[in-house]
DNA sequence: CCATTCAATGAATGTTCGTTCAAGTTGCGA
DNA sequence: TCGCAACTTGAACGAACATTCATTGAATGG
């Protein structure tokens, strides 16, 4: 999933850079197609071990951290050599960082896809991708954590990186907020707030799974959370009986 | 704060525990005085060393993360030599799970007691404890955060006793939820939901720090986030109009 | 069948760091 | 003033670890 993109994502790697020079020229489709073939075993071999580097070293980081992780750990888990995990990360730094931007670039292709394929209505758009958004969560919980857990551990680039990926995900949460608030299904609640909120609903899948596996399936804290979500930011819909609404609702900001 | 009750936690620790004794045979009301005095004394320096290796460790942590404390950089922060370090906590894991557990116990004591002083309604109760839940985090927004990220460095031991320790902390959440409910103040919803989703709100003052307080002051947060989960469980006050509440409200479990 | 290229190996290197402990210092009672 | 006990120091030790690199092995091309 998503394995091409985090290819490029992270193709800013290591040595291994040495540009397909063939492009240039060389007219004969024989000797074309060769170096072509040639080429595209290296870039699949490539990715098939990035991903046998990441999967181990998400895994491992998962249980001990990043701290706790050696690279001989992640050598002998992949089944490989250390050294060779050095052809294909600079360092391992570089192996956090591609574990992380990995699940970030699902979220991104994945929940705006989602919410596009539930049509216009705002609600519709907010319950898809927040759906979307726990299944990709759920799919790779302990990427996820390590997200978290790990963050701070990048480099500031790496941080960088990883915050501006993060503010790209929940946009389409704002825009629809947005969108409902205009149409007049929803309050007039801040984007921002509510965006965030369901961002954290999602993440705590993983961050709290221990304590919210026990009692709820995936799609059973999904609809809960989402209904509790649309509950509160629903405009009332009944305008009749006076404003006197007893309690006192200073909404702030 | 809370420094008292955090040393007797973490006292399971190191040596230092040539149990006085002293307490065995000494009859003289001026002998069992000054023992004590000095007891008191041993404890009152216990407790400022302590405090002194848990400041530094938490700042250093905040920025490295454990794997980046060296329990030299402790000491030259704390003031003191690596050795006296090991006189206070048996190890460099135990330092971690005493500056996790420092914070916990905060929430464990502020929360239910801003919550009694909040009175009976199920609602003010909320707001109350909510708002000091959020106001622990701000004040030890580093703290809160490492508890997040290096839990899973813990020994399994530490890790259930920090769970546990979570679990206390928002049973009020849950009972108010549940009170509020009983009054019919409350809709039907999951107590366990609505009291992770606040737990959360409130983490997540911390662990979104960076994308929340540039917008909003702690205050607004506070008020923000407690009116959303209000009007998402206030039972609708408009009892006319037939059953037809549009939503299906199969609030599972 | 040789030459060349490149993936892959894993022992060796240099460093960092947690922990220990022998030795020094301080404070207090006699 | 002496002696004792508790407190404190920090150099030293050993283990772990990230990273390197000389070497092996396999595939390709002529």
């Amino acid at each position: 999933m998503s394995t091409t993109s985090t290819a490029e994502t992270t193709e800013s790697s290591a040595a291994k850079a040495s540009a397909p020079s063939a492009s240039s020229a060389s007219p004969e489709p024989e000797e074309l197609s060769r170096v072509d073939s040639r080429e595209e075993a290296r870039r699949e071999r490539i990715e098939r071990r990035q991903a046998q580097i990441l999967e181990a070293a998400a895994r491992i980081m998962y249980d001990t951290g990043f701290h706790g992780m050696s690279m001989q750990a992640v050598a002998e888990r992949a089944g490989m050599s250390v050294g060779l995990i050095y052809q294909y990360f600079a360092g391992k730094d570089e192996v956090l960082e591609a574990v992380i931007v990995e699940i970030l670039d699902d979220f991104r292709v994945l929940v705006p896809a989602a919410m596009d394929a539930a049509g216009e209505d705002p609600e519709q758009r907010l319950r898809a991708g927040f759906a979307a958004f726990c299944k990709v969560i759920d799919a790779r919980r302990e990427a996820a954590l390590l997200a978290y857990r790990e963050s701070q551990t990048l480099s500031p680039q790496g941080r960088a990186k990883v915050t501006r990926m993060e503010e790209e995900t929940t946009e389409p949460f704002r825009e629809a907020v947005r969108a409902g608030t205009a149409t007049g299904q929803f309050r007039a609640v801040s984007p921002e707030l509510v965006a965030h909120n369901l961002k954290m609903a999602a993440h705590a899948w993983a961050l709290k799974h221990w304590a919210l596996a026990p009692h709820l399936s995936l799609d059973e804290y999904i609809e809960a959370e989402i209904d509790l979500t649309l509950s509160a930011i629903r405009a009332e819909r009944i305008p009749s009986s006076s404003g006197g609404l007893k309690g006192r609702s200073r909404s702030g900001r």
